[in-house]
Formats: structure tokens, C-alpha cells, sequence
DNA sequence: TTTATATAGTTGTTTAAACAACTGTATGCA
DNA sequence: TGCATACAGTTGTTTAAACAACTATATAAA
């Protein structure tokens, strides 16, 4: 018997496994009762600009595991919600850096401070070692994937 | 410090973890490629179907951690393409008891192996004892947050 | 230099998720 | 019986994902 062989009676909650969608809907919860008007989908492409700013759309695609075309839009919504900006780079014409303004910076300490407690309620009576073991093989799945 | 504290640099990949939806996604292109036409999410409400045929669309909700609307519309597309058809319940009449035609049962065998397969790609590399943790900890994340 | 190819980003279309508001039926209690 | 409440399912709307097809710029090779 193989390594990875599976009984088909527990094919389903891996395959269709909601936990992460359920983490992420709370996260959306928690941003509109707190008074924050971003979607998560927003959070998420800020989080990575937070962490480094002026990366070109390309760059956030790789981060957030989104095609272009999902990209383009999220972008362009934070534009219009004022919290980022398309610069031209010099370098290389055919890409935009994606700039935070300083409504975007203000976000960041709120908005990690609730990400950080939806966690705590999701990963209540969860070990930090089980966490760390998930996260392994969630990882390694998406890069057997990739 | 507690259990559940988590520094910040690790907060993202949990939240916004796109294994589960890498494999879905791979699923959905093992299907096509086979010639099987139909969505990983009809395929996932075919599944409990599989499993115990004439469900309610209440207990699909509740199996498949959709709200209502969404199996609403994911039984209109099966009935659609013939393959479960609702049943009004005799006890009760608010009740539709969603049925599997014959098509449906023919698609069981191809698609299991096709789920089967695609785990195999995805787990490459992953340890029994470690999917299991896995699955232990998505499970606990999801009933905390239900 | 010219041409082929790769890369960055945009636009269009279909499908589904999330949420709110709704209809119809059943249940429990005065 | 009659009424309030709970439950099962539907419809409408907004937002995003997935995929294909497209434009514009850069790079590499003839």
C-alpha cells in the first residue's frame, strides 16, 4: 500500500475542503463589523504590498496565486477605492507598479490586528505544532499543483 | 504566549491558502480532459448523492458548507444536464428530495478514479500521518467558525 | 535591421459565491 | 382554531474566478 493511497470515503473533505473559505468569509465578517470596506480579495493584495511596496502586477499575481486578468480588476478596484496607485515603470514600459497611498498605509495596523484575532477564533484548540504541519502539507500540495 | 499566537508573517498563507482551491482546480482539468463536462462544484453535490441518494437540498447545504441559493442553483444546472432530478417529499411539502439518474450513476466510478488520481498528484511527497493532521486541524478551523 | 517569440497587462464572457429579501409550508402554543 | 415562529426553497444583485482572446512592449536570433 502506497504512501498517498486513499480510502475513497475521505476524498471529498480534502478535495472540497472549506476551512480556508470559512477563515476567509469570518475575516470579511469581522473587517465589516470593525468598519473596514475592503473584501478580503482587496486584503489580500494589499498584505503582500504591505510587506513590499511597488511590486508590478505580475509580481502580485505570483504572490496571490491569481491569473492577470483577476489582477487587472482587483487593482483596479483599489484604484478607485484610492488606496493604491498604477506608476509606469521607467525600466520597462509594459509594466505598472502598483503604489500604496498613505488611506492604504493607515489600513495596515487595523486590518492585521483583525486578521490576527480571526485566526485565534478559527484556530482555537489547535496545536501551534498541528498548525505547523498543515501548513507543510498545504504547502506542498500547491506546489505539486503549480 | 499563547497557543494560538501567531506572528504576522505567517498570518497570510493560512488565510488566503489556495491549496484546497489548487486541487479543485486540478480536479476541474482532470475532468475536462477525461471528457467528463461537468464542475467540481456539481461534482461535489453529486458526491454525497453518491453516497445516499434522495437527499434534501438542506442536507446538501449542510454536507457541502453551501448556503442555500447556491445549491438552488447547482440543482437547477444538474437538472439541467439530467442528472439528478427533485422529487417532491410526501411528508412534507417544503421539502425537494434530490434524486440521481441513471447518467449520474455512471459518472460515479469514472470520477472517483479521476478524484483518486488527482490526490495522488497532489499528496506527492506527503505522509499518511501528516494528511491526517492536516485534515484534523481544516476540520476543527471549520467547526470553530460554523 | 527585421522578424519571431516571450512577457505585461487588458477586455469579454460564463459560472459561481455571498448576502438580502422573498414565498410557501409546517409546527407549537394560546 | 388562529397566530407567531421556524424551516425549505427561490429570486435578485454584486463581486470575483476561470478561461480565452487580445494589445503593447521587450528580447533574441537571423
Amino acid at each position: 500500500m502506497q504512501n498517498n493511497q486513499f480510502k475513497k470515503s475521505e476524498l471529498y473533505s480534502f478535495i472540497t475542503g472549506k476551512a480556508t473559505t470559512a477563515i476567509a468569509r469570518r475575516l470579511q465578517k469581522n473587517f465589516k463589523q470593525q468598519g473596514v470596506e475592503i473584501t478580503i480579495e482587496q486584503w489580500s493584495v494589499l498584505y503582500h504590498l504591505w510587506k513590499e511596496d511597488g511590486l508590478s502586477q505580475q509580481a502580485l499575481c505570483d504572490a496571490t496565486f491569481r491569473d492577470k486578468p483577476s489582477i487587472t480588476r482587483l487593482v483596479d478596484n483599489l484604484e478607485k477605492l484610492k488606496l493604491v496607485k498604477r506608476v509606469p515603470s521607467k525600466d520597462d514600459r509594459r509594466i505598472n507598479l502598483i503604489c500604496l497611498t498613505p488611506e492604504a498605509l493607515q489600513l495596515q495596523e487595523t486590518t492585521m490586528g483583525i486578521a490576527n484575532q480571526t485566526l485565534v477564533e478559527a484556530l482555537e484548540g489547535v496545536t501551534n505544532g498541528q498548525v505547523e504541519i498543515a501548513k507543510e502539507v498545504l504547502q506542498i500540495v500547491y506546489e505539486n499543483l503549480k
